[in-house]
DNA sequence: CAAATCGTTTTTTTT
DNA sequence: AAACGATTTG
């Protein structure tokens, strides 16, 4: 075919990594350098040059929007649909495996995803049937160590229980927990890897078939993979297949769930044969962008070392906002994108907040809200996540598959009917004692007569209620059974009837959900097995989007993790202070504190024309105010390159104290200072005034000092001098 | 048994 | 500050 088609608009490092022989590729791809051209370029070039069939390969990525974009790309360019190459994610793609090789892998045939949620409710439920006390074992942490061993690949009997007490403990209810998780025939996230991996291993059989199949694996920001789906990319390559990797060490930043860099260098260990590709031309951000990510990533010492270039120019300063408080901050950035929008003819949606925390969203919504600019939030609760249709979910899980003690629990009393703590402390026992599920339980004590009447009574209408709609499941109507359920079940009359205001859109996200089912029905009609599960597979699987796209054009707002792999003309880096950036959870550890670097160089490296960085002197945060100074990682950037912004619009800002919007200079006849100023004080050094009350000769001003924090001063007293400014470090 | 109140805890990122 | 859970009240 065409190859002149697929490698003309490459650069010679991406040329050479698309054209390359079969064999183990590692390309280091930095930021904005190409990365995922290459691999549908790749693709292209296997199929239409190299003539390999689409069944024969293999391509993964991490989250479901970029293997959506992968798709869309590769049909793009190879102008056909992708037949039955296997474009995914790794638990989709595993997912798939396992609904395939259900009877191999011994599970149900209708099996069910637990979700982190879910998960969650599940180890407290053991923690609770073990009576255990949650301050003592606090579910987060049990989850958490759960989820690290599993993506380890260590199930309870791999573990070592004779290291102390604790971990004892901590190993004997991750068993409790296992079995209770496959009593109800469910999988939890890292699950779907594992029994994928434990099915390869066990079964040479199909193994072999797999390994036949997929040629060619390509997988998509390698630095994210963790130990088994390290593993699992092995297994398949076998000694045959050819491995495709792209990834970069300095955009790790999912350490924290199990991603090992360390993999990278693996992969040079493991195939020593590899040939490994650097993409470091960068065609999205200007030099100064780059040179300043560069200089602050430098400051890690483990990466394997990358330096990105670019031929655009130096472009404008990287200009850096001293927000007096955290409302100064979202006003800023709001007043800036306003300018952006209406006289420098930007796009709404070309202009990115991006934060650390989900938290800090909400203060730029408010001033986007007040300023009529239609903004978008991403990350966040997500559809499949709010409470009404998790309800309406469990129904449907219960539904399908009665055992499932979490849908059990969760919606045996909601709506209220009348089944309290008691009785399901009675349900409880009898299923703790005979090991079988609540549902069963609930059966044989109707059975047994062994409940008081009126909780008898209620538990019975439950189970006829739940057998009811059970018999009408098996029809391939999804939408139907959805609508039809939430009526039924009294969840639509529920809500209709809550009165916590919210009960209007929990009533339009149920709708939704039907509309959801509905459409979900028409992708899935050539696939055959079970519509219902495969619906809630989905629904587990790709929580959905937070919002919308029908919002159309409007300023973006999303976290760090988030951005990734997305660009924008023009990003607000917001929050950059000690405490929330780097977290205060990660500063201790070098290793944590590391990643929190490439978050900050992830986040930069999204900016093509104009990056903004801002901080506040004061912040509310837990309630508290707090007075963070700003983030080490501002103090990296080479200050050349940095322009200080002084605030447009002083004389509006408000003093947060009072909520009075006054002029912003404190005290009348005294030499003014303006909020946000930087002052010296002959005691306590250098600080900014962070509000201020009271006038004439009594009128005092907060200031925050380096170091020693933040001190109100009497004016009169306070010899206080403005200082001129210069970034400080 | 359900609703309301009170006190407590928890604050990162997500397939 | 908000969300959660335990406790008290109806």
């Amino acid at each position: 075919m065409d190859a002149s088609l697929i490698l003309d608009p490459l650069n010679d490092a991406q040329r050479t990594a698309v054209s390359a022989q079969a064999g183990n590729l590692l390309i280091l791809a930095g930021a904005g350098s190409g990365k995922t051209r290459v691999l549908v370029h790749r693709v292209a070039w296997l199929i239409q040059v190299e003539r390999v069939p689409a069944w024969g390969v293999l391509a993964v990525t991490f989250t479901n929007k970029a293997a959506r974009e992968m798709r869309r790309r590769i049909e793009e360019m190879l102008g056909i649909p992708i037949g039955g190459m296997w474009v995914g994610t790794f638990h989709g793609l595993a997912h798939r495996f396992l609904r395939a090789h259900w009877q191999d892998a011994g599970l149900s045939q209708q099996f069910q995803i637990l979700d982190a949620d879910d998960q969650f409710r599940l180890v407290k439920r053991v923690l609770k049937a073990m009576e255990l006390d949650e301050a003592r074992w606090p579910p987060r942490q049990i989850q958490g160590f759960i989820n690290k061993q599993k993506d380890a690949g260590l199930r309870p009997q791999h573990l070592d229980t004779g290291v102390d007490f604790f971990t004892e403990k901590m190993i004997g209810i991750y068993r409790e927990y296992e079995s209770a998780r496959a009593r109800g025939g469910l999988l939890d996230f890292a699950d779907l890897l594992l029994c994928s991996l434990e099915l390869l291993r066990t079964r040479p059989d199909i193994l072999q078939h797999y390994q036949r199949r997929f040629q060619h694996i390509l997988i998509d920001e390698f630095q994210d993979t963790n130990a088994i789906q390290y593993a699992w990319l092995r297994l398949i390559a076998g000694q045959e297949g050819s491995l495709f990797a792209v990834g970069d060490d300095d955009q790790s930043i999912y350490g924290w769930r199990g991603a090992r860099v360390e993999n990278i260098q693996s992969f040079q260990q493991d195939y020593p044969d590899t040939q490994v590709v650097r993409l470091e031309q960068n065609y999205r951000s200007t030099g100064n962008i780059l040179t300043a990510a560069n200089a602050l990533i430098a400051n890690n010492p483990s990466r394997l070392g990358k330096n990105l270039w670019t031929e655009d120019s130096d472009g404008e300063p990287i200009r850096r906002y001293a927000a007096f408080n955290e409302v100064d901050e979202a006003r800023f950035v709001v007043e800036r994108i306003r300018h952006f929008v209406e006289h420098e003819g930007y796009r709404r949606d070309e202009c990115a907040i991006l934060y650390r925390t989900t938290a800090q969203s909400r203060l730029f919504e408010e001033s986007l809200l007040q300023a009529r600019i239609p903004y978008r939030v991403y990350g966040g609760l997500r559809f499949f996540e709010r409470a009404e249709i998790r309800d309406a979910l469990a129904y449907l899980r219960l539904v399908g598959n009665p055992d499932d003690d979490g849908a059990f629990e969760r919606v045996v009393n909601t709506p209220t009917r009348g089944i309290g703590e008691r009785t399901l402390e009675l349900l409880r026992g009898r299923a703790r004692q005979s090991g079988i599920s609540l549902w069963q339980a609930a059966l044989d004590l109707i059975e047994a007569g062994e409940l008081p009447p009126r909780a008898g009574g209620a538990i019975q209408r439950f189970v006829a209620l739940i057998r009811e709609q059970g018999r009408s499941s098996l029809d391939p109507d999804l939408a139907g059974i959805t609508r039809r359920l939430i009526e039924a079940v009294g969840l639509a009359e529920f809500y209709r009837k809550n009165k916590d205001g919210k009960g209007q859109d929990r009533i339009e996200n149920l709708d939704q959900l039907v509309d959801t089912a509905a459409r979900f029905e028409l992708e899935l009609e050539d696939e055959e097995g079970d519509p219902l599960g495969t619906f809630l597979a989905h629904a587990a699987l790709e929580a959905g989007e937070t919002q919308g796209e029908d919002l159309g054009d409007g300023v973006q707002l999303m976290t760090l993790h988030s951005a990734k792999g997305l660009e924008f003309p023009l990003v607000f880096l917001v929050g950059l202070e000690e405490g929330l950036f780097p977290h205060s959870l990660s500063a201790e550890d070098p290793v944590r504190l590391e990643e929190e670097r490439r978050l900050c160089y992830v986040g930069m490296t999204r900016a093509m024309q104009q990056l903004f960085v801002t901080h506040a002197e004061s912040r509310r945060l837990y309630g508290r105010e707090e007075y963070p100074s700003p983030s080490r990682f501002l103090s990296e950037f080479p200050p050349s390159l940095i322009e200080e912004v002084r605030g447009g619009g002083i004389a509006r800002r408000g003093n947060p104290a009072t909520g009075v919007w006054g002029s912003g200079s404190v005290g009348s006849g005294i030499e003014g200072f303006r909020l946000g100023q930087r002052v010296r004080h002959p005691k306590f050094g250098e600080g900014v005034v962070l509000r201020s009350e009271g006038e004439g000769s009594s009128a005092r001003i907060q200031v925050n000092f380096a170091g020693v924090g933040a001190k109100w001063l009497v004016l009169t007293y306070a010899r206080l001098e403005p200082v001129s400014e210069h970034p400080r470090t």
